[in-house]
DNA sequence: AACGTATATCTGTTTTATCATATGTTTAAT
DNA sequence: ATTAAACATATGATAAAACAGATATACGTT
């Protein structure tokens, strides 16, 4: 992945914020994702194909959920562009509006942090 | 600026090019990006308006050229993405014809570095 | 059947490229 | 001094391309 490639990704609003919220999160689904920035699903979903299509982001199903995370293959200078930039947002109404949402799918248990 | 607004200014090719080659060559005018980016004048000078506008880049006329720098307002998570996304890139073909170029504007001396 | 997610299609908007031209500066000629 | 030419850059207008959003629908799982 190139330095293009991931100013792209982030060069819009609904795609800066899922990624950030995700990284964030370690992982979250398309449904908690449109909770907390009030989107529509397929507007959610469409975004996050293209951060997926960029490598950005990879996914894993578990049942009906399908969770989307950080690319496991993230070089660092792209994982230290992400971090600088979470410094530097303010994720407080979207993770307001997630911990308020009900309903959410259940997570592994994290047994090995 | 915000983050967003880096990142809108650095999701194309030229501007990218552009911005991270003055960022290693301190300033330069639209005749030398020309030439490194082979590339149009009007192309050069429009995505260059564009950093401007974004306040990514500031401007000083000096006699018949225009040179191009880095805002001195720009705050330091802003530059320190800058930076880790020149570590990343290779330049040396842009700074290569650069280099080679004729009839270079001439520049102050850098009496107090 | 119900739920979560993805995608196709169409539409409207934004972005980019190109050409022509305008502005401002320097140099040279008269 | 004044004018003209040459040069560097900016910008207006238009066309082409890329992008984003909405609705409807398809797919896969429970």
């Amino acid at each position: 992945m190139s330095p293009l490639e991931l100013f792209k990704g982030l060069s819009d609003p609904t795609r800066l914020q899922s990624l950030l919220l995700i990284y964030q999160e370690q992982e979250l689904c398309v449904c908690e994702l449109m909770v907390a920035l009030e989107l529509s699903q397929p507007k959610i979903s469409r975004h996050l194909a293209l951060l997926r299509e960029a490598e950005l982001l990879e996914t894993q199903r578990r049942g009906q959920w399908i969770f989307y995370r950080l690319s496991s293959q993230l070089e660092s200078w792209a994982n230290a562009i992400i971090e600088q930039t979470y410094q530097q947002t303010n994720l407080s109404d979207l993770t307001q509006r997630l911990s308020d949402m009900g309903d959410r799918p259940e997570r592994m248990q994290q047994c090995c942090s």
